[in-house]
DNA sequence: CAATCAATCACCTGAATTGGTGATTTTCAG
DNA sequence: CTGAAAATCACCAATTCAGGTGATTGATTG
């Protein structure tokens, strides 16, 4: 038996996700409510192992909700359900735990598969939205491209820089000169357009000229 | 009509999905390898709206043959096709191009729709994979925790060392003495467990403190 | 109200960094 | 083979930094 609640201000989106739910008999809806407000306490109350999660709620949002859900209950299992295909909301829903993640034009058809994948430790997540968690998954992982032409052994010696060995340190670990690290570092300097030691570490962080 | 071509070692999963997919009639199936040695030229050749790619290929893995075309083509859409639940071949996956993301055991239900799916722009995604992809997904947005309890001022202090400014600069930026710099960065030091200010840098940086 | 902590400032010393200039040797592609 | 780029080393001056000690003020909190 899967037990459920709803948060949904829209009275006759509400009905509908009730006889949806209903019609499954291993499914049962707990509570339906129009805003989540009290939804800590619904959730540690009714303890249900799923909530579906409008995004839109008056007073407090549905992201709001989620996170404050997952904090007092991380097991319960939050699908969030919208209208919109907006990228921060999606985003934001995600860092706020939620599970799941669907359109409201998909539900008729997948949100009880959906539900049935949740609980099994799934996450549903309309093709949609994945299009973009995996747009921006890949900007986040990929290197910055810009590689300022460093040579490599300017790398190397940016490496080092950036784990915050001294010109000293350095140079003992290269085998050369702490004056031709002098050199190797003015030139990056120069190439990455800074002039300290901390502004090329963060600029090299940044850009992923290293790690 | 959505034309197709498929990337499968194993002869019977190459039948399955040949029959499958030709039982719809507004698909239609170019072409089928055990392997995509060749697989940018049958690309290129045939052009197909949709690529279902096996993970474990010989010779060219799945993963590097989805980087290659992509490379050459990157509006064809690639279906990923596995039995593996793997993280490191999921994201692998993810940053070669793939468009989506397809266990298996689920293709007799599934790839029909996610194929449709994919061609209006979504990706498809398994959920027991999605469920990973988001996992990742929190862990890189998400601030480490860590906050080494720096008080506001060191905190501000901190962010403008990562800008590469001087104590001098810093002095000015926040009126006050280089003195007082000097000391807030001494603690900061202290906190951190560093001793110069790159290493500040890349520690405030990997560990989310600042940015 | 006392204790703690954050924030502020000062002074000192030795070491390190930055920013020049100049030069030699390797390496590598054309 | 030849020129360009990369890597190496050296010397110098001015500035900056790291690490140490000590001290005052104000806010917070038990």
């Amino acid at each position: 038996m899967t037990t459920i609640i709803v948060f949904e201000d829209k009275a006759n989106m509400r009905e509908s996700l009730k006889l949806l739910l209903e019609n499954e008999p291993d499914f049962r809806v707990l509570g339906l409510f129009p805003h989540c407000v009290r939804g800590v306490e619904h959730v540690l109350q009714l303890n249900p192992d799923i909530v579906l999660m409008d995004i839109d709620l008056p007073e407090i949002n549905g992201i709001e909700g989620t996170k404050r859900i997952k904090k007092a209950s991380p097991d319960t299992q939050i699908v969030m359900l919208t209208v919109f295909e907006d990228d921060t909301k999606i985003f934001e829903s995600i860092k706020a735990g939620a599970d799941g993640y669907l359109l409201k034009k998909s539900i008729p058809s997948e949100l009880i598969p959906a539900i049935r994948n949740t609980v099994t430790g799934g996450s549903p997540i309309s093709p949609g939205i994945a299009s973009r968690v995996l747009h921006a998954f890949r900007e986040k992982s990929k290197p910055k491209a810009l590689s300022f032409e460093l040579s490599k052994r300017e790398h190397e010696v940016l490496e080092l820089l950036t784990k915050g060995y001294s010109y000293k340190k350095i140079a003992e670990h290269l085998f050369v000169s702490v004056d031709t690290i002098g050199t190797h570092i003015k030139n990056i300097y120069s190439k990455l357009q800074v002039n300290s030691a901390s502004e090329a570490v963060a600029k090299a962080l940044k850009n992923r000229i290293v790690e």
